[in-house]
DNA sequence: TTGAACAGAATTCAGGGTTC
DNA sequence: GAACCCTGAATTCTGTTCAA
């Protein structure tokens, strides 16, 4: 077997660094590894696997602390090589080569790497296992594997989301969270969003409360999956689908708005709470620009009972959005809804809430700040104080400023006295860098330390001065 | 078919607190 | 930074009924 050098940074490795195919001379992919040039051999074939599952072939699981599941944690890095479309061979030639921490645990589970506690057929077998585990995985969702196949699978979701039942009184603004998700689906074309609350509430232009109902009500339905995170600090990543089980409406009336069109309505700042509102949103796109429908039309349109769909198509007429014709039929009128968001003094609110969300974040940061700092000063006067002893030959300590001798002193005490001790020197680093990160990503905090929670106090005392003048915000 | 009024239920919001 | 939970006030929706 040839050793193999990976070279993390631009994800090659092979023999060397070069490819490990029989008399090629080029860099390698990842993996024993190939140069992507000869796809129609088995033992080469296959795109290079992501960063992340390189650096756990390379290094393995056996060592790790972090993780709950090392098989799991394997099962996904199978789930990757067969996404990747690697052959059998090749996936058994690469995790049971030694070379790579992750055969450790195919070889044996004692964390010794390549200990042989098992025999060849025995950790073939294992192989095998879970690369028909991931085969029968992958057979009941199918990986998207380019980025056009992740614009037709959001196509797919927002058409299905445009023709869904979203009636109720939470369904205009479940409809509006999950237009949210799309929006920012499109932007990245991505099927995996990376979004905290705030983010999507800033996205969706609801509250933060409103959108944690409306993604736990979506993720019953069946349009979310959380992927990761969600607790101990970090922001969830979501993917989004077409539930299995969709009610769609009777009857969509929907013309000359295309269903992203229907999207940019949904998170419209003139549909916001305090607006027109969501439901508003919700009657205005089922109606047509040509022809006149009766209010019993519009509801079963709009999933909306009558008496709500009159409510609204009075206050749409109110702000010109629709009209009625001479036989009474409901028309959607091409309006400005920049102009009724501004005359609906809801034009900027969704800038007020990023406002209220970066005061809040910025508020935290400093309390972090503060807090640090209040302990660099506790371990410096810590230490000074300290250094004011100096331990004599008979086992006193004399005070070099005052020349105060200290006698009959505990060993625990000694100990203090001399070195420096754990939660000073060697007490995690309190995080004060929390920037947001962009939207798509998972904003990845350090755990909240414990003895910030003296600190929250003075910070919520600092929110409530910020909301006591919060009308100018 | 449409408009209006009403009561009760449901939902949204901002704000606050706890925990990781 | 963020998730999760709670509260109280305000707002909206639903269903019913009646009238034009």
């Amino acid at each position: 077997m040839t050793s193999w050098t990976p070279n993390v940074q631009s994800g090659h490795g092979g023999r060397d660094g070069f490819c490990d195919h029989y008399g090629c001379t080029q860099r390698a992919c990842f993996g024993m590894l190939s140069c992507g040039d000869h796809a129609d051999d088995p033992m080469t074939a296959g795109a290079p696997l992501p960063a992340k599952y390189q650096d756990e072939v390379r290094d393995g699981f056996e060592h790790r602390t972090d993780i709950e599941s090392r098989s799991e944690a394997r099962f996904s890095v199978v789930m990757s090589m067969r996404n990747k479309s690697w052959s059998r061979v090749r996936i058994e030639r690469v995790l049971l080569d030694r070379n790579n921490g992750i055969s450790a645990a195919y070889w044996n589970e004692s964390g010794n790497r390549g200990g042989g506690g098992r025999t060849v057929r025995q950790a073939q077998s294992r192989v095998e296992r879970d690369i028909r585990r991931a085969d029968e995985k992958i057979a009941d969702s199918p990986a998207i594997r380019s980025r056009q196949e992740a614009v037709q699978h959001l196509g797919m979701v927002r058409a299905a989301a445009d023709a869904a039942d979203w009636s109720g009184r939470s369904g205009g603004s479940q409809r509006t969270v999950l237009a949210a998700f799309l929006a920012v689906a499109s932007r990245t074309n991505k099927v995996m969003v990376g979004m905290s609350l705030r983010q999507l509430s800033e996205e969706a232009n609801v509250g933060r409360g409103t959108a944690e109902r409306a993604v736990k009500a979506l993720q019953a339905a069946g349009w979310l999956t959380v992927m990761s995170g969600g607790e101990e600090g970090l922001s969830a990543v979501y993917s989004l689908h077409v539930p299995a089980t969709l009610t769609v409406r009777e009857t969509v009336e929907v013309e000359n708005l295309s269903v992203p069109e229907v999207s940019a309505v949904m998170l419209h700042e003139a549909f916001t709470w305090r607006g027109l509102s969501a439901t508003a949103a919700q009657v205005w796109v089922v109606l047509s620009d040509v022809e006149g429908q009766t209010q019993k039309a519009v509801a079963a349109a709009s999933g909306k009972s009558l008496p709500t769909v009159r409510k609204h198509l009075r206050a749409l007429k109110q702000y010109g959005l629709v009209a009625q014709n001479a036989e009474g039929g409901w028309l959607r009128l091409d309006a400005d809804l920049d102009a009724v968001a501004v005359n609906l003094d809801t034009h900027n609110s969704r800038q007020e809430r990023r406002n209220r969300n970066a005061i809040e974040r910025d508020l935290y940061v400093r309390a972090q700040a503060d807090i640090r700092a209040r302990r660099e000063a506790e371990r410096i006067a810590a230490k000074a104080e300290r250094d004011r002893w100096v331990p004599m030959e008979d086992g006193t300590f004399l005070n070099r400023e005052t020349g105060e001798v200290r006698d009959g002193l505990t060993a625990e005490q000694v100990k203090a006295m001399r070195e420096p001790q754990d939660d000073e020197d060697d007490a995690p680093a309190v995080v004060i860098d929390l920037t947001v990160a962009d939207l798509g990503t998972a904003d990845e905090a350090e755990p909240f330390d414990p003895e910030m929670a003296e600190c929250m106090t003075e910070w919520a005392a600092m929110m409530s001065d910020v909301y006591e003048f919060g009308g100018a915000l």
